[in-house]
DNA sequence: CTAATTCTTGACTAAAATAGTCGGGAATAA
DNA sequence: TTATTCCCGACTATTTTAGTCAAGAATTAG
């Protein structure tokens, strides 16, 4: 799992396109207008998220991008997912290199991790992103974890 | 919030270090020879992680780096800060130059799940994740969450 | 004291990823 | 039939990542 400015683009325009997306497709025009993101840039994206039929496409006049699902079923992950071709972590896989063993330990410790984070974005809907807005910070779920030990931290 | 191949690195780092770090501290050469990073990038790394009191160092024969805290007290979140100084995630600070609102919009929904990304990295400690080890993402609270909604997507 | 070790710092470089550009298409609705 | 919009590939600039190099300071072991 890798979490980039190009994942938060496709998020962004995904979002975009969940709420300005009615009856009509909406134009990568559009969302480049309101998002600004480059409209070329775009294009990439877009094609990277209707091959993983993440939206639907109609070519011509009043034509655009259609969600290819509802909000509800679009989970942030498979957003991602589809723009950010995952790398292999590991530099030992299966090899046998590592003879040490602690380098395999620490690469399968983030791995873990990594799954963990992608879990966790595999329960976050367009929808869910939507309904939270204003108060901020409002899921079922995320939200009573968050509630836990934060206290002693402080960050941010 | 960014999740990149830096943060990974210096995640990977501090776990070797919570690892192998007993009475003595750890050199970078021991890291960089176990992780196969390479040890001037270790070096900018843990410059870093130094100036965030994320790790203590020792000069001379003998000498190296050890964690500032208990491995329960550093998390995952701070690790990846300290590494990746984050970028200003909106393009309208206050200028007041999207006027749609739009833009506005999707970017404090972004920020908002950021935060919770964040939120979540904030709870997992080094420890949490050497606990883990073997039988895969397990935790308090993560665990749980992951559970829910899950059985409809099958990603992955 | 001396020498080997290790961190510390800064400047520099190579490679990769990111973000964007350009130009030419094909489909389609008005 | 024309304007609109997606579609596609090649290309480029910028930024980030990862790594190199060199000089130096602190400290321990011998």
């Amino acid at each position: 799992m890798k979490l980039t400015t190009r994942g938060r683009y496709a998020v962004t325009a995904m979002l975009d396109l969940a709420i300005n997306g009615g009856k009509r497709p909406v134009s990568l025009a559009d969302i480049s207008g309101r998002q600004e993101i480059s409209l070329s840039y775009l294009e990439q994206l877009f094609a990277k998220l209707r091959r993983e039929q993440l939206v639907t496409s109609a070519r011509g006049p009043g034509g655009g991008y259609r969600l290819a699902r509802s909000g509800e079923e679009i989970f942030v992950a498979e957003i991602i997912d589809a723009v950010d071709e995952s790398v292999d972590v590991t530099n030992c896989q299966g090899k046998g290199n590592c003879h040490q063993g602690e380098t395999c330990l620490t690469h399968h410790l983030w791995e873990d991790l990594s799954g963990q984070i992608h879990d966790f974005l595999s329960q976050i809907s367009l929808c869910d992103l939507m309904e939270g807005r204003g108060q901020g910070r409002g899921h079922r779920g995320a939200q009573q974890q968050s509630d836990g030990l934060l206290q002693t931290l402080s960050l941010r």
